[in-house]
DNA sequence: AAAAACTGCAACCGCCAGATA
DNA sequence: CTATCTGGCGGTTGCAGTTTT
């Protein structure tokens, strides 16, 4: 025997809310405001459980509730925030004002999903769906499913196709690829001397945080600044991302120039260029010429700051993780 | 004009985690 | 420590309105 659900049990109404249910409902938040969701019902008159009264507030009588159709930035939003949260209704109705995670849900289901699918995009994945999913799938492998991240083809910060090309897929970890026409010392520079975008400057930009002694937990007062672009980093499932790491190629026992002009071979200490600070990275984010990467324990180097960009170098590219992840503009996920 | 199919959305269901007794 | 309560969440259902046949 199925289980009865709550109204069943205490016989309570069931059903669309009538006017009049409304207004006393609505009467009785405004006065007494939202506590005890059990003691509602009895308390404002209402023949129903105290859950329906909860959703009926959040999802209809709240006041801040914006009415009307999604906006194009919100579509965009959503769609961002679903390639890196998954079905997480309510992380991303967080970051939309006046949207409620039912209202989210259907929209996706009713319009988005149906959209994506029309694009030859798969809403899963939101990767193109093509008949030649092997290839793509050990790509795919290389993430953790369980995480939702995912890679995507149109990222905006796209890994380049000679980079692409010169890596491969191995044991779930990015190889340097041998027959890469890519010279070596070639990939390393760009890995260590490309200007990063980090992930830091729009807290910096607003609230002039040192990023040295930058704590992620910090990202969660400003969350109301940048609702309209960042998603609760203080909510990801850190568990799933750390399990989607892959062991960078090791650059470290190829000598060669880059810009730093300084020595860059394994377990050797840089000496610290004009203008840059030195600075231990252990497990900071960074995206690295379009590749998400993490620097690992003990990864030191030194960093120079620019107007919302930072020049990293550091001493050994083997204690940089990559990752791939959804390609949300300007959002790093901590580890 | 009527029936069938479709669509959007409000509301419910069942599960889970944290709080409390 | 265990049982119960409560709120929160994502998945699903069912209804009303709309469109198509």
């Amino acid at each position: 025997m199925g289980r009865h659900s709550c109204c069943v049990k205490q016989k309570l109404r069931k059903g669309l809310w009538s006017p009049e249910e409304d207004d006393k409902l609505l009467k009785y938040i405004t006065r007494f405001g939202v506590g005890c969701w059990s003691s509602v019902p009895k308390h404002a008159g209402l023949q129903r459980c105290g859950k329906s009264c909860r959703l009926r507030w959040i999802n209809y009588l709240r006041p801040d509730l914006k009415r009307g159709m999604f906006s194009q930035q919100e579509e965009e939003l959503i769609l961002n925030l679903h390639q890196v949260l998954g079905n997480r209704w309510a992380q991303i109705a967080a970051q939309l004002p006046g949207r409620t995670d039912n209202e989210i849900k259907n929209f996706w289901n009713s319009c988005l999903k149906k959209k994506l699918i029309k694009q030859g995009i798969d809403p899963n994945t939101h990767k193109p769906i093509t008949d030649n999913d092997d290839v793509k799938d050990k790509k795919i492998e290389f993430f953790d499913k369980k995480s939702n991240f995912f890679p995507n083809s149109s990222s905006s910060m796209p890994m380049t196709a000679e980079l692409e090309q010169a890596f491969h897929i191995n044991n779930g970890g990015l190889m340097l690829s041998s027959s890469s026409s890519m010279e070596t010392s070639s990939i390393r520079d760009t890995f260590l001397t490309k200007s990063v975008c980090d992930p830091l400057f729009l807290v910096e930009f607003q609230s002039g945080i040192d990023p040295i002694s930058y704590n992620s937990n910090l990202l969660a007062p400003y969350q109301t600044t940048y609702e309209t672009s960042l998603p609760n980093l203080a909510s990801f499932d850190h568990r799933c991302t750390a399990a989607a790491t892959a062991t960078a190629t090791d650059f470290s026992d190829h000598s060669g120039s880059s810009t730093t002009g300084n020595s860059s071979n394994m377990n050797t200490t840089r000496s610290l260029s004009a203008g840059f600070e030195q600075m231990t990275f252990e497990g900071e984010m960074f995206q690295l010429n379009g590749v998400n990467v993490k620097s690992e324990e003990g990864c030191v180097g030194q960093w120079q700051h620019h107007m919302h960009m930072h020049d990293v170098q550091v001493n050994n590219a083997s204690d940089f993780n990559i990752y791939q992840m959804g390609s949300y503009p300007d959002v790093f996920h901590q580890i």
